[in-house]
RNA sequence: GCCGACUUAGCUCAGUGGUAGAGCACUCGCUUCACACGCGAUAGGCCACAAGUUCGAACCUUGUAGUCGGCACCA
């Protein structure tokens, strides 16, 4: 069979994926197996107005390697695939689209017609990111795909909420909160960025005391606020505002008289060592006002201008506009001080950027106390969730957790889960799962529902069961399944699929992957309501993936327009080079994005693609099979008609089958500890190291049935009876490779699997036998210790190591490649014997013409010599050698083994080392040094016969 | 202010208490019948700096410098 000279990703990325969806592969029903053990994880939803970044590509390329490997082992797989509504983000992206069509605010149509339209637009836009993770490979299940507004979470959801509400956790305050003056909702402290402003001031201002002619002066860098000043503090030990304690300001601007307090909070040392109190308009400011029992004065308006409260001149200015006004105010009644220039930094906006200004307002917050201490109990005794890299996540974690704060779960937006609360007239607040159920504690149906939405991180937390069905039964009890909203999300359930079981079945996850920026915002909570709802952790293992950066080491963002799109690289190089790049890089770590990284990987890609076809050129009469790696390979009908059981491996048969199981054993490891890159490179060394170069290399002619093959010394094989058998033995060891680089290049793999002769469903795993052939469900390669030949592997690097010096003889004597030479080899009886059994291998890869193989070195003066471990090499260049161009090779070799010697005598002769060190470890040196010690003395004496 | 990470070949990065590695780039040579997205052969590093622990440190400890993060405070 012949394939195409080069590998076209594109041709393969369109044609399997449909089929693997289509067959049910995705889904854990694929199984077959009753007593499989599951693997399960749920990807992070990503936002529904989101398009896929690097980031994006990173972290779902680790998972669904993850989750490939684990099928092909015959686990029950299941990785959940979902989109987040994401509050804010979508209800900006459709207000902005409305603005745009029809030139309406939300508020023009109301609200119930807004969420029509945003379903709307979820319908019509929202796939895009889910089309996008189509096109990456990812093995998840669509037919139980999640949106976190469908039917089934929001009840979920209220079930939270109402439990939370009903055992004291969560309650309606007043605080100060992050208020975004243009998105007119409150913030938690995580969706608030602290930035540097870029031209901080301090103003200084005068405050007069009442009934003296004294002054006193406080700082601020938002003088606007002194409109609702309501106390200036001092330090109770501050000796110079000793005597005004009990005074009271005469607070400018307006006509208000405001006490002097005393409280700790204020440092004498700190700025004037008096301080304006604003309870109404900073946290600290609230506290104070809260133990002096001040007046909360609201000066300003949801979008930052300020209100009547802030005087009549000021009534409706912007916050910026007032600050101004209020300093030339100062200015003109000669009561400011100075002004200074500030460090200062503001908290913005995540999402839009603007400052956000800290307000009194009522609000819905959740007490954490209880699931905090649980979680925080769970890291201490079970050290879960573990997290890979441990540094430094695991203490960002559990000092978010020791610090935690209230969380304020309400945003004044439309688009989200509405809080489940209703209120009468007389303003009782009556929290229920509906307004039947409300209307049935209140005793009356005259109820408004809060007009609030929860926190989009609020559904987020309790994505790991929501999705599976978690319906709000007691802790450690079957789900009792969910509904789907089917006019607005209609699920498709595939054919097998138990409503009631996935809970039981798959929660709790095996592993989330993530980024580092959302530990606090959704990996600790996901662990609190996960203990507290479902009695269980929902993971055991976390892994923080590092972050993709621009080719120059900086963070990708839309400002820099920096960023990398994983469409375009998948166009350029295929997914399959992508995702080998991404899963290349070490855990955790950030790197830095190089095109010329993802090249080399395509490059692969097409090395495997061309070993490939080099194998099926040369494929007739053979087929995979699993027996040619086995000792007895040979037909019983063959093997009876020698005299002996065949000894039908080569050398480099032993030693390819030995490294193919080396690499199954550590590729495993590095995948049970994540270490993603650590695989990568091992079955990238395997594949191009081990296989193309020097597998391939090695039985070439016998595969291509140019070789005769010696069977034993004189006897030389049947060519209709051994070519098949090598044949079918290399397609196997490619075959075997090939399984272990499916969970990375899930597309290359499929579409070379399905051309190799003898792939079928025999070769799935025994959990997948009755499904479509696919190399999916192969079994994954397991390591065969009794296959693991150190004798095939130390005798095969004798023979490496020798071809090598050969052609750096041939590289450095300028040899023609034309030119043949003869090859002399001096070596033991044993590594004669290895030398000889591969001698046509030998003189084809060194270009040799003879090998004289001896225990002696007896060669012409005029000959070019090298060593390796194991053998003295002589090339006799009779007219062709430059005598003192050769031995400036031969010193340049003592020179560089010489600088080893010494180092090694030194350690030897260090009488605390020989003392100390291992014995194992001396003796190690000692061979090293008996080693060296003899190619030294052979390379001198062929140095000194030059002379 | 507190905490952390990083500093290894020209570049991007692995790595280990005892011979320093890869990919790319560079140099030289190959139209070798799977692959020039290739083959072969070189070259290139006192593993940031200093001190300590150790028989032995690039690896462990401490300090210094630079780079980058996170958190807190901000009258």
């Amino acid at each position: 069979m012949e394939i195409a000279k080069a590998y076209d990703p594109k041709e393969a990325e369109e044609h399997h994926y449909a089929r693997w969806e289509a067959s049910g592969c995705f889904a854990p029903e694929i199984n077959e197996n009753p007593d499989a053990e599951k693997f399960s994880i749920v990807i992070p939803p990503p936002n529904v107005t989101g398009t896929l970044h690097m980031g994006h590509a990173l972290q779902h390329t680790l998972m669904d390697v993850l989750t490939r490997w684990k099928r092909m082992q015959g686990y029950k797989t299941l990785f959940l695939v979902g989109v987040d509504h994401a509050g804010i983000s979508t209800q900006l992206m459709v207000t902005r689209q409305l603005k745009k069509d029809e030139h309406k605010a939300p508020q023009d149509i109301g609200r119930e017609a807004f969420t029509e339209k945003v379903w709307e637009w979820k319908n019509k836009y929202g796939d895009v990111i889910t089309r996008q993770i189509r096109k990456e490979g990812l093995s998840v299940d669509w037919t139980r795909e999640r949106f976190t507004m469908e039917e089934s979470l929001s009840t979920a959801v209220r079930e939270v909420f109402v439990r939370l509400y009903e055992e004291g956790w969560i309650y309606r305050g007043t605080r100060i909160v992050n208020w975004c003056p243009k998105d007119k909702t409150v913030l938690s402290d995580l969706e608030v960025k602290e930035e540097k402003a870029k031209d901080g001031k301090l103003y200084y201002l005068t405050y007069p005391v009442k009934g003296t002619a004294e002054k006193l002066t406080v700082a601020t860098t938002r003088p606007e606020t002194m409109l609702g000043d309501t106390a200036v503090a001092v330090n109770p030990g501050d000796e110079r505002y000793k005597h005004l304690i009990g005074k009271t300001i005469l607070l400018p601007l307006t006509s208000r008289e405001i006490p002097i307090i005393v409280d700790d909070y204020v440092e004498s040392e700190f700025g004037t060592g008096a301080v304006k109190i604003t309870p109404a308009h900073d946290p600290n400011d609230w506290e104070i006002g809260q133990r002096h029992n001040l007046e909360m004065l609201v000066v300003m308006n949801d979008d930052a201008t300020m209100n009547e409260a802030a005087g009549p001149e000021f009534n409706g200015l912007d916050r910026y506009a007032a600050r101004e006004k209020v300093i030339e105010e100062f200015e003109k009644l000669g009561l400011l001080e100075k002004i200074e220039d500030y460090d200062v930094t503001l908290p913005h906006c995540e999402r839009c950027k603007t400052v956000i200004e800290p307000l009194l307002s009522e609000q819905w917050f959740a007490k954490m106390d209880e699931m905090r201490d649980q979680a925080l109990k769970l890291l201490r005794e079970e050290n879960s969730p573990r997290f890979f890299p441990e540094v430094p996540h695991k203490k960002v974690y559990s000092m978010w957790l020791e610090n935690l704060r209230d969380w304020t779960i309400s945003r004044q937006l439309w688009w989200g889960h509405q809080i489940p609360a209703w209120y009468d007239k007389d303003g009782n607040i009556f929290v229920a799962h509906s307004k039947e159920e409300a209307s049935a504690k209140a005793g009356t149906g005259d109820l408004i529902q809060d007009q609030d939405v929860l926190d989009t991180w609020f559904s987020s937390a309790l994505w790991p069961f929501s999705t599976m069905g978690w319906g709000g039964s007691e802790p450690g009890a079957i789900a009792t399944g969910f509904l789907d909203d089917e006019q607005k999300n209609p699920v498709a359930i595939a054919p097998g699929f138990d409503k009631t079981n996935d809970l039981q079945t798959f929660y709790p996850t095996d592993v989330l992957v993530t980024g580092r920026d959302i530990i606090r915002l959704w990996v600790s909570r996901m662990v609190m309501t996960g203990l507290k709802f479902t009695g269980e952790k929902p993971f055991d293992d976390v892994i923080i993936h590092g972050t993709v950066l621009d080719k120059n080491g900086q963070r990708m963002s839309k400002t820099k327009n920096n960023g990398i799109d994983p469409l375009e690289v998948f166009a350029k190089f295929g997914v399959d080079a992508t995702r080998m790049t991404l899963a290349g890089s070490a855990t955790g770590i950030d790197f830095a994005w190089r095109d010329e990284k993802v090249e080399s990987y395509r490059n692969f890609a097409n090395k495997i693609w061309n070993a490939t076809r080099f194998c099926l050129m040369n494929s007739e009469g053979a087929k995979v099979d699993l027996q040619s790696l086995s000792r007895m390979s040979v037909p019983p009908a063959v093997a009876g008609g020698l005299s002996e059981p065949p000894a039908t491996f080569s050398l480099a048969d032993r030693w390819i089958i030995s490294r193919l199981n080396k690499t199954a054993k550590a590729v495993d490891h590095a995948l049970k500890t994540y270490q993603f890159h650590e695989a990568v490179q091992l079955l990238y060394h395997f594949f191009w190291d081990d296989f193309c170069d020097w597998y391939i290399e090695f039985v070439k002619d016998e595969i291509v049935g140019n070789a005769d093959i010696l069977v034993s010394e004189n006897e030389i094989a049947d060519k209709d009876v051994r070519v098949p058998v090598a044949r079918a033995r290399i397609l196997t060891i490619l075959e075997q490779a090939i399984r272990m680089l499916h969970p990375f290049m899930p597309f290359l793999t499929e579409e070379l699997w399905q051309k190799l002769p003898g792939t079928s469903s025999l070769l799935h795993n025994a959990a997948y036998r009755s499904a479509e052939k696919t190399i999916m469900l192969a079994d994954f390669p397991k390591c065969n210790e009794a296959m693991i030949d150190e004798a095939a592997e130390s005798e095969m690097n004798a023979v490496i190591e020798l071809i090598t010096k050969v052609r750096n003889i041939r590289a450095e004597m300028n040899i023609k490649s034309g030119d043949k030479f003869t090859v002399h080899i001096a070596a033991d009886r044993t590594f004669q014997q290895v030398f000889k059994a591969n001698e046509p291998q030998i003189l084809k890869l060194a270009k040799a013409e003879k090998l004289v193989i001896s225990g002696k070195m007896d060669v012409p003066k005029a000959s070019a010599k090298a060593v390796t471990a194991n053998a003295e090499i002589a090339v006799p260049l009779e007219g062709l050698i430059d005598f003192d161009m050769e031995r400036a090779r031969l010193s340049a070799q003592i020179e560089k083994l010489d600088i080893e010697l010494q180092r090694l005598h030194g350690q030897l002769s260090n009488a605390n080392f020989v003392g100390k060190a291992p014995a194992e470890k001396v003796s190690e040196l000692r061979d090293r040094h008996t080693e060296i010690e003899q190619q030294i003395k052979t390379l001198r004496i062929n140095f000194y016969a030059l002379i």
